[in-house]
RNA sequence: GGUCCCGUCGUCCAGUGGCCGAGGACGCCGGCCUUUCAAGCCGGAAACGCCGGUUCGAAUCCGGUCGGGACUACCA
């Protein structure tokens, strides 16, 4: 049996990363098995669902590079991938359904159902326990499923093993609005028949649901798939992840510097594992060893730190070519405008230097900001802490005498050039070279220093020596 | 309130009765390297929620307890 699963996202928000981690691991399931991974679109909820919101939820799926066989955008045997487009068939599987007697009509108001809910908690009982078949039957208004009384619901979770429910703890939850559109219980169940869904892999927060699609199924005649419920994703502080947390839309972690592959293995960690010892694995790895079986059934707290850690490690590994394509806009943002040719060719220069000191890319643009326009302001601590020296406007002026001797303004010939310095001054190597530092680049925290004076050139150099010269007075 | 799920370092993952005096990773602390910062290397602190039971032996099995979470709509 081909293994086909889905991830059925609903267009009226962004990508969550808990939702983009559910994909990763049905499309994992799929790769491994050789199936299909089938992506589909629950826009049930008419008033909230928006294209743009479906556009983004698309784009992000495949920048993480979760390429889906089936569904919206690459089509497949099924028609269409769109619930909306749907809604016939929902409704004659609704009136299937009272035809045998599965469901039934309920024109009750509001009011009526919340008092019996009222009822059963002051009673002790779970609030569903009297929504049931009213009496006299109806003829019209929402329909409605009729939870058969006499068994419990029993399945084999893939992650959490048997679980069960009591039919009394079950209402008779509605399957088709009064107002002729289906819920997402019925819509969604419809779908995972009718597509052929073997086996369901979804957020925990659906576990409560899943007898509900269980029943529905079967009243339809069918087998229901095999399920598997995933732990939910916290912030660090065991809350539910939100804003406060930093993204929590996929795209933000796209734009914000992040590599696909990194977000990809780090989501793959966080409720799964390669093995005792591996934390960075690439996907065909991941590939390979993954199952549903093996999934955790604790939740996980997503950790941008250990996310940043991650990433870092990627960016490492990226060619030098790769490195600057991708660091290109991100060093442009940080500038404030575009560069020349002749920048860029100083960039180039000392980038593999500020490629192994960046985590995610927008930093590559903090770091050669001093290569770029002039430097607004020294850090303050940075001056505090080594400008204050009695020696440094010697070794500033010895310095800038220095470096005005050297012919090929290379880092070699430059670092000649300073080497010499400590020695005839007479003060440690720091001491020579922090001031420096902080004249040319106004940190004390920058790249190497004579591979940043190189890229810098001589003019701006000096400049900057004398500058710094002159605001020590 | 009810139903269901979960409970190993601060966090993620490993562990399925003896190999655990609990392993790997992030983070943290200390050291080395070093012109700074990174990176790298070395070392360290850090966990089986609690109480019973089963067993020669339990992180691993059972019960209870406490704690956390999800759900409880004519939303998905």
């Amino acid at each position: 049996m081909t293994v086909r699963v889905r991830m059925a996202p609903s267009p009226t928000g962004t990508l969550h990363v808990g939702t983009a981690r559910a994909a990763l691991f049905n499309w994992l399931y799929a790769r491994h098995n050789h199936g299909v991974f089938m992506l589909r679109i629950d826009d049930t909820d008419r008033e909230r669902s928006t294209q743009e919101f479906e556009e983004e939820i698309l784009g992000s799926l495949r920048w993480l590079g979760l390429e889906w066989d089936e569904g919206v955008g690459v089509g497949g045997p099924h028609g269409s991938y769109r619930q909306s487009d749907r809604f016939d068939r929902y409704r004659e599987v609704a009136h299937d359904l009272v035809r045998t007697g599965a469901a039934y009509y309920d024109d009750r108001p509001a009011e009526d159902l919340g008092a019996l809910r009222t009822q059963a908690v002051a009673e002790g009982l779970h609030p569903a326990h009297f929504i049931r078949r009213p009496d006299p039957p109806r003829a019209e208004g929402a329909i409605r499923l009729a939870i058969p009384q006499d068994t419990p619901v029993v399945f084999d979770d893939l992650v959490r093993d048997r679980v069960s429910f009591e039919p009394e703890d079950l209402d008779d939850f509605v399957i088709l609005r009064s107002d002729g559109t289906p819920t997402y219980h019925l819509a969604s169940t419809v779908d995972d028949v009718d597509y052929e869904i073997t086996h369901v892999a979804r957020g925990e927060d659906l576990l409560p649901s899943t007898p509900k699609h269980i029943l529905l199924t079967r009243a339809m005649g069918h087998t229901e798939p095999i399920y598997a419920h995933l732990p939910l994703l916290f912030g660090t502080d065991g809350r539910k992840l939100s804003k406060r947390h930093g993204a929590t839309a996929l795209s933000d972690y796209r734009s914000g510097g992040y590599l696909p592959e990194a977000v990809f293995n780090y989501l793959a960690t966080l409720g799964w594992g390669l093995d005792a010892e591996t934390t960075i694995f690439d996907r065909e790895q991941a590939v390979a060893k993954f199952d549903l079986a093996d999934v955790s059934k604790n939740p996980a707290a997503f950790d941008p730190e250990k996310l940043a850690w991650m990433n870092g490690e990627y960016v490492r590994a990226l060619g030098a070519e790769r490195f600057i394509e991708l660091a290109r806009p991100h060093v442009e943002t940080a500038v404030g405008r575009t560069l020349t040719a002749e920048e860029w060719e100083r960039f180039e220069t000392i980038a593999p230097l500020v490629q192994e000191r960046t985590h995610l890319l927008p930093e590559a643009g903090d770091q050669v900001l001093f290569l770029f326009g002039e430097i607004e302001g020294y850090d303050p601590d940075s001056w505090d802490k080594v400008m204050t020296r009695d020696e440094v406007p010697k070794v500033l002026d010895t310095a800038r005498e220095a470096l005005e001797t050297v012919g090929d303004w290379t880092a070699s010939v430059i670092e000649t050039a300073l080497r010499a310095l400590p020695d005839r001054l007479g003060v440690g190597a720091s001491r020579v070279f922090q001031p420096v530092r902080v004249a040319v680049t106004g940190s004390s925290v920058s790249p190497p220093l004579f591979e940043s004076i190189a890229a810098l050139g001589r003019d701006a150099t000096l400049a900057r020596i004398t500058r710094a010269r002159r605001e020590l007075g």
